[in-house]
DNA sequence: ATTAGCACTCTTGTTTGGTGAGTGCTAAAT
DNA sequence: ATTTAGCACTCACCAAACAAGAGTGCTAAT
């Protein structure tokens, strides 16, 4: 069990470190209003917490610094209530009140905003659209042989896609098409349409059209095409300006990482629905994070999980900053999700 | 004036320090079959094009390297006619045979191919917008209280954008705005747009709509938003993998260039609308290009130009390999884009 | 329980010397 | 008049050697 001195001890080493990025030693350390002891005193404490795995030497002689342990303890017990500075929260209070009309203009500026404030890198997973329902379909004639079909959500949000006109199909005929489509598919929860378009909708559109094949390709390669990833970034540029990666290659594979890797973060940020959660260097699942603090926060509506917001940075991160706020962040996300809806 | 030997000797130092990136010495020269003199005339020949400024040494004594005005010169003079492999022209070809309905898509991909074929970092400044013309403007309520307006372009663009409905309007009202909006509108050439809403349709709108303030306001915002741009980009992280760039800061303005100065790329770009043209080291404009090479290839569609690809590699590029592949690709665009507008 | 003192360790920076690749020049060969 | 062989010279690169400084661990005194 850790002695009170020894908890403010390691708080200092860990604050001190996260401030400075160099290793601190048992001198400096007593200067420190925190801790009135001799230097003596200190290195027998710090002696301990070695033991204990929490701190670390770089070489035999040379001051401390947090382990990956040290810091899971300084996030778990040690972490100082942070309240934000008035600049923080008046940024916060501004981005949000600009009038955004959209949900993922909306995203896009949190994740702007959080890698501005934080100097990390933010990534957010859009807002599902499991929940949202189809509002309309539409198809537009652009020339005689193209055509654009349009898909509009209850929540604004449109997909779009060009397509060569079939040889033969009429006009009257597509829009026949068109109807059968939005009377039966509109209101439909996205995730059933596809459903749908495979029971319902193909019998219907077996029976009144004459190109049935080449319209239900169509319409199948368009549906079922996956959604993009709703994968947002901020600040891409700001993990390697982090005085922590001075190694080429471990900012080659970071940035590897942020640039291919969509898929395998998405998934990553899909996992983490309840919250926020720290995960410290080899707690982390992908290889190019081993070195790297990754905190997620989800935002819902209604209590249910809508989307994740996530800040990368060294394991030499500013905690207790971060994590007030990717607290209000997420809030504000969530009411700004409901304001939306409503 | 430059003798035979001495063009040879110079295309042998930039064709091996492209391909190994390592100083190559008089010794290694003489044992290359195209030129077979001894080194010490070698030697000779070396000190007058380094004269010349053609070539330089990292240091005293070591190998020679290209200067800048070499690469210059071999890239003017030296380039031999590529013939791309069958994997280069089956990977093009594949690329483009995929029937891609959006010309978006087919840039997008464009991107891709060109950065992986080439293991550098590819921008594509996208179809220029200002020919095509307006052809349907629509609005679509969503609930009450929001209601999402719709354009589509000639070429099947679509920008989208939600919005609150004003207090007190109608929905006849808006209907008949939209009716003004499509009937003043459509076929309208996009960069005439702003011009026309501002004259003609403003006079109508104050004439037939009683919220007229509001509803003027909001087009504004949506016509005069600037376009976002369209710049896609292959392979952000090959460029970080050359191994000339192995100063971190280098590697951090490269980075920090290509994430946040957008505006400036598209402006260079823009600038570039003739055939393929070749920037090196210091010839180009930005700080953060001064150690690389800019090859750009604009294309064009009836002779209008239409955009711009580009390839941001190291001074020390193949070049030749790249002009190849950037010529047929460039053409493959154009003539994607002429199959498309038929 | 705390602290002063001291020997010890290890990094960091500098110097020193050796090696090898490559050059520039001169004199000989073609 | 070219071309080539030969040789002294330069400089990066590497390793070893050394001093300085920061910080530790331990012991003995407070």
């Amino acid at each position: 069990m850790l002695t009170e001195r020894q908890l403010r001890i390691l708080q200092v080493i860990v604050d001190d470190f996260i401030e400075t990025a160099q290793p601190i030693g048992s001198r400096a350390i007593s200067t420190k209003q925190e801790v009135s002891y001799s230097a003596a005193t200190i290195r027998n404490d710090m002696a301990e917490l070695e033991q204990l795995g929490l701190i670390e030497k770089t070489h035999t002689s040379s001051g401390r610094v947090p382990s990956e342990k040290g810091y899971r303890f300084y996030v778990d017990h040690l972490l100082t209530p942070f309240h934000l500075s008035r600049q923080d929260t008046s940024a916060i209070k501004q981005t949000f009140s600009a009038n955004m009309r959209e949900m993922e203009e909306v995203v896009q500026q949190s994740a702007a905003l959080l890698s501005e404030l934080t100097n990390y890198t933010s990534i957010i997973l859009g807002p599902e659209m499991l929940e949202t329902k189809l509002k309309h379909i539409q198809i537009l004639t652009l020339s005689d042989f193209t055509a654009v079909l349009l898909l509009v959500t209850d929540t604004g949000h449109v997909e779009h896609k060009s397509f060569r006109i079939p040889d033969g199909m009429h006009h009257s005929e597509m829009e026949r098409v068109v109807n059968i489509l939005n009377d039966r598919l509109a209101g439909v929860p996205l995730m059933m349409v596809p459903g749908r378009l495979r029971t319902e909708v193909q019998e219907l559109l077996k029976q009144h059209t004459e190109n049935f094949d080449t319209i239900f390709a169509y319409l199948r390669s368009f549906i079922d095409s996956d959604q993009p990833l709703k994968l947002y970034f901020g600040g891409k540029a700001n993990i390697l300006m982090q005085p922590d990666f001075q190694d080429i290659n471990k900012i080659r594979s970071l940035y590897t990482m942020i640039e291919e890797e969509g898929e395998s973060l998405a998934h990553l940020l899909r996992g983490e629905q309840n919250g926020l959660h720290v995960a410290i260097g080899t707690e982390n699942k992908l290889d190019a994070m081993q070195d790297c603090s990754f905190v997620t926060a989800s935002y819902s509506a209604d209590g249910v999980h809508m989307g994740t917001v996530a800040l990368l940075g060294p394991t030499r991160m500013e905690y207790s900053r971060v994590l007030s706020l990717m607290h209000v962040l997420s809030n504000k996300l969530t009411s700004a999700y409901q304001d939306w809806q409503k």
